[in-house]
DNA sequence: AAGGTAAATCGTAATCATTATTATTAGAAA
DNA sequence: TTTCTAATAATAATGATTACGATTTACCTT
């Protein structure tokens, strides 16, 4: 996902063009690590000194409900990152450092096929924690 | 676990019996579902009206250190239940609709065995979301 | 270009889960 | 029983998130 193919997404749900919401799509496009509603509010109060916590939470909702953000919690926290450009289903490795993540390609529901007969499935959650090779 | 070895590896560590912490204990053992900390508590203040959330959450946080109760994080919120019985490492299935468990016991770590190297891998949490049999 | 309208934002307060603080109570060891 | 210390109660504080009324802005229409 990049700027432009958000602000399609956007248009095309009838959202209208703002500078705070371009920046906060900024701020994702040029960093691949997850985060919080706080780091962007730190970063963007900079440039916009009356930015408020309604204004980054209501995008954040907005955009992952488009799909253009994922979502994950990490320690207790939302933690948000553009949704990957890989068209197919995968996992995250996240390092606790950095905050870098690395894909994986493996989906563990690939190997429960017949496991859970009788079990309505609806979604599923797999990721790995640890240090990435920089930061260890 | 069930109520004796929790209260074995209590005495071992230098806690006290408390009633609290028994009936905290109790709930637990009678309960197969991951319960927070609000549940808890509604239920105990009917016996204990002066029950605090700082009992509560104290002692939920000395029995995950010491391997009484398991943790997780479900839509915002911590959740608890009584460490599994089985003894080999698995993971979960759990109800949206009325919070109980089935134990999975596939690891999809087993899977990735050089998949990563020069990450370190410190943990994982793998969990599948959906609808028991009986709520289907 | 000007005006109208609904969406978006601001400023701030409220809420919810969780943690911290201080005084008091209660296990259990001597 | 006395004493020591852990455990608890009551309450306040914190931190993340949500809500709300007032104001501003994007953008559509004229």
């Amino acid at each position: 996902m990049n700027l432009t193919n958000a602000w399609n997404i956007l248009k095309d749900n009838g959202f209208k063009e703002t500078s705070k919401r371009n920046q906060i799509l900024e701020l994702f496009a040029n960093d691949e690590r997850y985060l919080t509603a706080r780091d962007l509010l730190d970063v963007m109060q900079k440039d916009y000194p009356s930015m408020s916590y309604d204004t980054v939470y209501r995008n954040l909702a907005t955009f992952v409900s488009l799909g253009i953000l994922e979502e994950t919690e990490l320690s207790g926290e939302r933690h948000f990152r553009m949704q990957c450009e890989s068209d197919h289903h995968h996992h995250h490795f996240i390092c606790m450092d950095c905050g870098k993540i690395k894909e994986i390609p493996v989906c563990p529901m690939d190997m429960l096929g017949a496991a859970l007969p009788a079990y309505e499935i609806a979604n599923h959650k797999f990721e790995i924690y640890g240090k990435c090779p920089e930061c260890k």
